[in-house]
Order: C-alpha cells, then sequence, then structure tokens
DNA sequence: GCCAACGTTGGC
DNA sequence: GCCAACGTTGGC
C-alpha cells in the first residue's frame, strides 16, 4: 500500500467535481508524462491512498484524499481524434498512457495550503517532492512519514 | 501575464 | 548523442 499525491487543476477537475461523481469514482486518465505514467502503471494498486492537490487556482494546496480502486487500465483518451489528450502513437494493441479509476476518501474542511507545507519543508516535510524546486510531476509517492505530518497539520484530517 | 524549470522534438 | 527550439507546468 503506497501514498501519493495527485495534482490536479480545479477549474478543469476538482474534489468537488469528483464529489459529485458517480460512485464519487473518477478516472485519471489525460497524464502524458513518462515519469508519472510509470507511477500509474508499475506501482500504484488497488487501496493506494492519494493526497488531491490544487494546482494553478488562487489557493494552492491538498483539498483532500482519494483512493485507488483499480489496476491500471490504458487511457482511453489517448485512442480518441476528438479527445484534447489524443495521442495516434499509442495504439490500441501496445498502449502509449494508462489511468487509474480514483474514489473520494475524504476531503478536507479546508485546503492545506502550499504555503502551509512549504512552512515545514526544511524540518518535518524535506522529503515531500512537491516542494522541491522545479518539480513538476503531477503524480508524486509520499512517505508514510510525510503522509502521517500532513494529517495532523490543523485537524484537517477530520473527514468532511 | 511573467518566467523559471522542466520535458520533448528533431536536425545534424 | 548533442543541443537549440519549442511546449508545458504552475507559482506568483
Amino acid at each position: 500500500m503506497n501514498y501519493w499525491l495527485m495534482k490536479t487543476e480545479p477549474s478543469v477537475f476538482s474534489i468537488d467535481d469528483l464529489a459529485l461523481a458517480k460512485r464519487r469514482t473518477a478516472s485519471w486518465d489525460g497524464v502524458r508524462n513518462y515519469q508519472a505514467r510509470n507511477f500509474i502503471r508499475d506501482d500504484m494498486q488497488p487501496g493506494d491512498l492519494a493526497f488531491l492537490y490544487h494546482s494553478s487556482c488562487d489557493v494552492p494546496g491538498i483539498a483532500g484524499i482519494v483512493k485507488v480502486t483499480s489496476k491500471a487500465y490504458p487511457d482511453a483518451t489517448a485512442f480518441d481524434k476528438r479527445d484534447h489528450h489524443y495521442d495516434p502513437a499509442s495504439e490500441r494493441a501496445n498502449p502509449r498512457w494508462f489511468a487509474v479509476d480514483i474514489q473520494l476518501e475524504s476531503k478536507f474542511r479546508r485546503v492545506i495550503t502550499l504555503q502551509e507545507l512549504r512552512a515545514h519543508a526544511k524540518d518535518r516535510l524535506n522529503e515531500l517532492l512537491i516542494l522541491r524546486r522545479g518539480n513538476r510531476l503531477s503524480i508524486t509517492p509520499v512517505s508514510a512519514r510525510d503522509w502521517r505530518f500532513i494529517l495532523t497539520l490543523n485537524g484537517a484530517d477530520e473527514r468532511a
């Protein structure tokens, strides 16, 4: 069982969108970065938990927790010519891109802001990849230690 | 909108 | 394999 952090732009897909989705479940597709693809394809397992991080918005930060509920499967958006994520190089017989299903586990009562995470970057969260300079990966692993510490921040682990 | 820090592409 | 050009990400 692994911990992750998954980024999304709330203007495109937010934690509230996930809350309103059928069975509070969505396909995490559209990933077009090989490192992130490898995490999905090779390392993610059903039951893994991930922080859902809102980026490119007014208050960037962690909005809640999602659970991985499927194994990796070929990303169908790569096969769809009309889809923004269409990739002609990905063939059905040999898919290049993969997706997993995620289900909303909990929405935090407030966003744990990037600013707040940064305040702990030098001590408690010195392993957290999202705080590393230049990191743009949309999916990053989180250590169990960092996971637990983030949950203690201002009681943000209370379920909404 | 700016810009730093990537990743990708393609000519050579 | 090098590397310049270009595209993307994402905080500010």
